[in-house]
DNA sequence: TCAAAAGTGTTTTGCTTACACCCATGC
DNA sequence: GCATGGGTGTAAGCAAAACACTTTTGA
């Protein structure tokens, strides 16, 4: 994004925020940026241009921030409270030390209606990059997530529960799992995602049941313990 | 909403959509507006004051075309294609005969990014009225729709299948059936609702153990046949 | 008396849950 | 050898689906 296209090539008002969610060390993840000067940390977002779809906007951001194509995303909800800016009254986002013009800045301490996504991606894909207004891009486990800008955390819960949900109808596993995996890894995906603990045995005799992964005829090794077998998504 | 008011009292390219179903005579109807001069029908809609919640702005348009408050209404989703309003090529919304400013037309003509709802409301409480650029209120049949406003045929699509996504976890008939109705009744809503036959005996033993209607120990006389039990919700 | 809709229980099926033992590995 | 995690199958429970006969009513 160029400071000079700020209030010009893109909608007034609108915006879009993007929940990406990775998976690693068995902790699901959040990939947040660290605003300038400010030092809050917030979600990777965007705005829409003149003759641009939300979608298109939203995958735009999500390349631009891990370098990534070709991204799982879903629209989950749509977030409108005229006060979702203000919860920091002390917040001064002028302070932002990007050479923007008084115009500019006047249309981005404005009112945002913001289009939310989730994203799933693999994490060792991801190279994390900052944005114009942010000094630093990186994982952050999501049981431990520090203050975020704005209503941001409402918008993790709300895309945490958007996930969830989905995960009932889709199994999305492949879009945030490596390319070999082994099922105790996949199922903690599962636990961490749902929130609560599942049988081995059940688990295992749905998955495979499912017909969407193969077993791949090899175990890894170097574990502590007992080698697990790996699998691969067809 | 004042002809004056466009373009100034509103947020810039946003706007919301009401799918509003009602039940009626077996079959699910939904709410739609005759446009003024370019005789398209179209879904019930509106602006987002600038200090304004969405959802208080969809609140705001159901109860101006059914002089009903406190309805059950849910976003969807959010429309946001750049040609969303392109549709219809020759459609010229400047034909309105309504006294816009030149401002106002333009502001009209532009894009819209627009929030999706989807309202359930008891039919024989609602007193269908249009709004400024309409001259008509009226409930279609969902199955007879006519040609429908720029992407609305397709916001209807996708509300239905919200709706039948939402009736899975939440029985919603409160809001849609009569004080007093029959079970064959709230039947059939499930079936239209969910497009597929329900056997009697399974939907009564599903419904009469949620335990959300009670009988109220009369019958409905003067059908041609039988006379079924009439219940109300709890 | 007949046609059409409404009331009523039981069986079957499929999916989810619960549950215990042996195996492989590194220390 | 032992602690730890991984692999494996069966039984029980529960909710949904399948299924048929009788009753009521107006014509």
């Amino acid at each position: 994004m160029n400071p000079n296209s700020i209030g010009k090539d893109y909608l007034d008002h609108i915006s879009i925020d993007c929940v990406i969610f990775g998976f690693h060390n068995k902790s699901l993840r959040v990939l947040l940026l660290k605003w300038k000067t400010i030092n809050r940390w917030a979600l990777p977002g965007g705005f829409i241009k003149k003759n641009e779809h939300a979608d298109a906007a939203a995958q735009r951001v999500l390349s631009e921030r891990t370098e990534l194509s070709n991204i799982f995303l879903r629209q989950f909800h749509t977030f409108s409270d005229p006060d979702r800016n203000k919860a920091d009254g002390n917040l001064d986002i002028s302070l932002l030390p990007v050479r923007f013009s008084k115009e500019a800045i006047d249309w981005i301490k404005g009112r945002f209606v913001t289009i939310g996504y989730f994203a799933l991606v693999d994490f060792n894909k991801v190279k994390p990059v900052p944005d114009l207004f942010s000094e630093e891009c990186r994982w952050w486990e999501l049981e431990q997530l520090p203050v975020l800008l704005y209503d941001h955390h409402h918008i993790v819960d709300a895309a945490l529960i958007a996930l969830r949900d989905a995960l009932q109808y889709q199994p999305m596993g492949k879009y945030v799992m490596p390319k070999k995996f082994t099922l105790p890894e996949l199922q903690k995906l599962y636990e961490v995602i749902l929130g609560k603990k599942i049988d081995r045995r059940n688990f295992r005799k749905k998955i495979l049941g499912l017909n969407i992964i193969h077993p791949l005829g090899e175990t890894r090794k170097g574990g502590a313990h007992r080698s697990p077998d790996l699998y691969s998504f067809n």
